[in-house]
DNA sequence: AACACGGGGAA
DNA sequence: TTCCCAGTGTT
C-alpha cells in the first residue's frame, strides 16, 4: 500500500470501530494496572470468558499492592476455571516487582516491560499501545489471522519469526493518531467477522483491501503446521476418608501441570498393568486400602496437550499415614476454598450427587 | 526452535 | 469430535 491507501485503509478501520467496536470493561479504563490484568487474562482466552473474573479480580485486587500483598493461593483461587494457571502466578511474580521497582507504577519503556516476568512481546505492546498510546502494533492470533488475509501471507503463523513479519507489516500499517484503536478494531474484526472458519466478509470494513477475499481464499490463511496428538494417560482418584469421613485431598507441585491447585490424589495407571503394584502405592502412600478393579466413575478430562482418563477408586480401611506437608483433610462442604482444576471439581460433583455419607 | 501449559466455545 | 483462541516461560 502507499501513503494514501494506509491512510484510508486507517481511516475505515478506525471509523468502523468507533461505532461497531465492543464495550469491555476494561476498556473504560486507562488503568495500565487494569489493562495489564485484561491482558495477561486474554491470553489464550476468550473475552466472554474473560469478562467475569476480570470484574471480581480487579474488585479482590483493586491495586497492584493489594495484589502484591496477597497469598499466592488467593490468587489462585480467582484464577480458578481459567486455565492456564502460570499466567497469575507469572502476573503477581510480576506485580511484585513493578511495586519494588518501579513503585508499584508500570514503566514506560519498553524493554523495561519486557523485563517484567509475565509480559511477552504482545503484551508489551499492547499496554504501549493502548495506556500509553503508543504506535506499536501487538501482534496476536487475531491479528495474524486477519493481516494473512488482507495481505494473502502465507508464513507458517506457527513459527516465532513469522510474528516479527508481522510485526513490522503492521509497524508499516498503524499510524500515530490512535495506536490502541488500531490494535482493538483489528482484534474486534478477528474475533467476530474474520474468524478462523465462519468468516462474515459482507460485515468487513477493510473488505475492499483484503486480497484473501478477493480470491475467495479466507479459508486457506492463516497457514499453520500441524500440532501433534494429545497423548494419552489413565489415573485412579483416589477417594480416602478419615472417621470423620472429610476427604484427603493433595496440593500439586509448584511446577508444571496445574501448578499449585488441589485436588483428589491420584494415582497413575500402567494400562497393561494391574493389582498388586497399585495396592501396595496406595497402601504405602496412604496407608490404606482403595476399591479394587471395579469402577464407580470414569470420564476424560481433555487438555491441548494430553487427555486424562480418570476413573474413581473408593478408599477403604484405616488411614494410619500421617498427612505430609501439602496433604489436608477437608469436608465436602470446605473443598471450595481450594483453588481446583475443573477436572477435581467434576469429582466433587459426582460425589455431592452419588455419595450420602457427606459430613 | 520446540515444547509445556487449561479450558470453553464454535462448527 | 476437532479446532481455535488477546502468549509466555523453559529447555
Amino acid at each position: 500500500m502507499n501513503a494514501q491507501q494506509i491512510r484510508q485503509f486507517n481511516h475505515d478501520l478506525l471509523d468502523w470501530f468507533h461505532t461497531r467496536g465492543r464495550r469491555l470493561p476494561w476498556r473504560e479504563t486507562t488503568n495500565p494496572y487494569y489493562i495489564w490484568i485484561s491482558e495477561v487474562m486474554l491470553q489464550q482466552t476468550q473475552v466472554n470468558t474473560v469478562i467475569p473474573y476480570y470484574n471480581q479480580f480487579i474488585s479482590r485486587f483493586p491495586t497492584p499492592d493489594a495484589l502484591a500483598e496477597a497469598p499466592e493461593q488467593e490468587v489462585l483461587k480467582c484464577w480458578e476455571g481459567l486455565g492456564y494457571y502460570s499466567r497469575a502466578r507469572n502476573l503477581q511474580h510480576g506485580v511484585r516487582e513493578v511495586v519494588e521497582k518501579y513503585d508499584g507504577r508500570l514503566p514506560k519503556q519498553k524493554d523495561e516491560l519486557l523485563s517484567i516476568t509475565g509480559i511477552g512481546p504482545y503484551t508489551a505492546a499492547a499496554l504501549l499501545s493502548i495506556a500509553y498510546n503508543e504506535p506499536e502494533p501487538a501482534i496476536d492470533g487475531n491479528l495474524m489471522r486477519v493481516l494473512s488475509r488482507v495481505f494473502l501471507i502465507d508464513d507458517d503463523i506457527a513459527k516465532q519469526k513469522t510474528r516479527k513479519k508481522f510485526e513490522k507489516l503492521a509497524s508499516d500499517l498503524i499510524i500515530e493518531t490512535e495506536p490502541a484503536a488500531f490494535n482493538q478494531a483489528l482484534m474486534d474484526i478477528g474475533a467476530t467477522i474474520c474468524r478462523p472458519k465462519n468468516t462474515d466478509c459482507s460485515e468487513c470494513p477493510i473488505q475492499r483491501y483484503c486480497l484473501a477475499y478477493d480470491e475467495g481464499a479466507q479459508l486457506e490463511y492463516p497457514v499453520k503446521s500441524g500440532k501433534s496428538k494429545p497423548r494419552l494417560l489413565h489415573y485412579a482418584v483416589l477417594l480416602i476418608q478419615d472417621e470423620q469421613g472429610r476427604y484427603l485431598i493433595e496440593r500439586r507441585p509448584d511446577k508444571g501441570l496445574l501448578a499449585g491447585l488441589w485436588q483428589f490424589p491420584m494415582m497413575a495407571i500402567d494400562e497393561y498393568e494391574t493389582g498388586p503394584r497399585q495396592e501396595s502405592y496406595v497402601q504405602d502412600r496412604y496407608g490404606c486400602m482403595v476399591s479394587p478393579v471395579e469402577q464407580s466413575f470414569s470420564y476424560t478430562h481433555r487438555f491441548s496437550h494430553l487427555i486424562w482418563k480418570l476413573t474413581i477408586r473408593e478408599g477403604q480401611g484405616p488411614v494410619r499415614k500421617k498427612l505430609k506437608e501439602r496433604q489436608r483433610w477437608s469436608a465436602l462442604s470446605e473443598l471450595e476454598n481450594y483453588p481446583f482444576p475443573v477436572s477435581h471439581q467434576k469429582v466433587t460433583e459426582w460425589i455431592k450427587n452419588n455419595r450420602h455419607n457427606h459430613t
